[in-house]
DNA sequence: CCCCATTGTGAACGGACGGTGAACCGGATC
DNA sequence: GATCCGGTTCACCGTCCGTTCACAATGGGG
């Protein structure tokens, strides 16, 4: 995803960690010049301006933002309770605005709505671990940009274990955790999906489930090698 | 000023009295068939829906209003801070939401700015994904081209997927978002609505829609965004 | 170097999952 | 009331894939 751009810079650092947290990239611009320095070659994904830091240059940038050819979109305002009154008459400079001080799931929930409303995709949710990428959305898997064919449970084990890294998990805990707790059934099965996912990882990406003999599987490297 | 259309009926006292306050008439309604009894000759002039008080009746009340000849908008959400994680893929139901308990003077900020925005007619009007179109206003759906001639249900189940490219269902979450919270019946139903939407899609296109095995159905290709 | 526990491998079985055609049913229309 | 239309349900069946088993390969301990 584009990141998306900010202002002022310094970004107020709640609105930053809200930001990290949900997994939004962005970059922070001073005024319209740096912004355009920074713009990404496929624009920005949208913009978060603080209108209640420096309110005149807020507004001032918004308006410059949406003068461009391309007008930026969406616009997130931030905003005071005391300048709500300021919105009147501005309509046109943004798109939706939020309260500070914000709860940051409000600010999660506006992002998600604003990018679905400008028919932006929103930010899938992936698992990455160098070349593998998991989109639990989809329940789609990838290496090294190549889809993967997983069946269910294939995706289902690979899930589980990539979401641990570096751990290692007995049969058992794998059946139970992957498979259910009810499971019943011979702790050989997991044997056979782990061989069958290294076969679709392919000979070069097979080494990413590493066998511990006589305790279980373990994904990717461990803590402790090297 | 048309009246604005409130849900539910008694209204909880602070949002009657922001409204009164900020001058908006409205009517408040206890569900569908009496929020069209109420209706002024010339429609409504948007509608407020507390979810945070019935959340199922809320966002039922939400897809009826959304589901009518003429679609009310805007719709503006009330909704608890734990409830913003239910927004998700319900981002169609409403056009802008408020946290409660809310600043009244927030609430007439949104409105306004509502209002502004829906004035500019700025809502989607059409669903593209490669060839196939559907027409929000019309109802009507082509592909390549040539009309497709859709029922209501496959209409709405199509629209429903294709607004959420790449993204899987399950057959349980398809049947509580597009047939309603309150359906009940079995979930093969989904199945045959499939496979009539893509026997009309055609041979060509029928790989628009594809299944998930043990999961459910995802329509066109995800992205692979970053 | 041998032995046996442990794991990899290929193949086969069978259950479950989904596609398909048709029947059913309730409401709308004439 | 007859007919049509669209949504739902059901039964059947093909196929996919999860599971199991037998056997080969491996590797660690004595």
């Amino acid at each position: 995803m584009e990141p998306i751009l900010l202002f002022p810079d310094p970004v107020p650092p709640e609105l930053a960690q809200a930001l990290d947290l949900a997994g939004y990239p962005w970059k922070a611009a001073t005024d319209e010049a740096t912004a355009a320095r920074l713009e990404p070659d496929d624009g920005w994904a949208g913009a978060i301006v603080c209108a209640h830091v420096e309110p005149e240059r807020a507004f001032a940038l918004c308006r410059a933002l949406r003068k461009r050819d391309a007008p930026l979109e969406p616009v997130l305002l931030l905003v005071s309770g005391t300048q709500l009154g300021d919105l009147e008459l501005r309509d046109d400079l943004f798109d939706d605005f939020c309260l500070a001080p914000f709860h940051p799931r409000e600010l999660e929930a506006r992002l998600k709505h604003l990018f679905w409303r400008t028919g932006r995709g929103t930010r899938p949710e992936l698992i990455e671990y160098g070349e593998l990428v998991l989109n639990l959305e989809t329940y789609q898997a990838a290496i090294s940009g190549k889809p993967l064919d997983l069946t269910y449970m294939e995706y289902e084990l690979l899930k589980f274990l990539s979401s641990h890294p570096g751990k290692v998990f007995t049969r058992e805990t794998l059946l139970s955790r992957v498979w259910g707790y009810e499971y019943y059934g011979g702790a050989r099965t997991v044997d056979v999906h782990i061989r069958r996912l290294r076969a679709k990882l392919g000979e070069h990406h097979a080494g990413l489930i590493q066998t511990v003999r006589s305790v279980g599987y373990r994904f990717g490297q461990s803590r402790w090698s090297l």
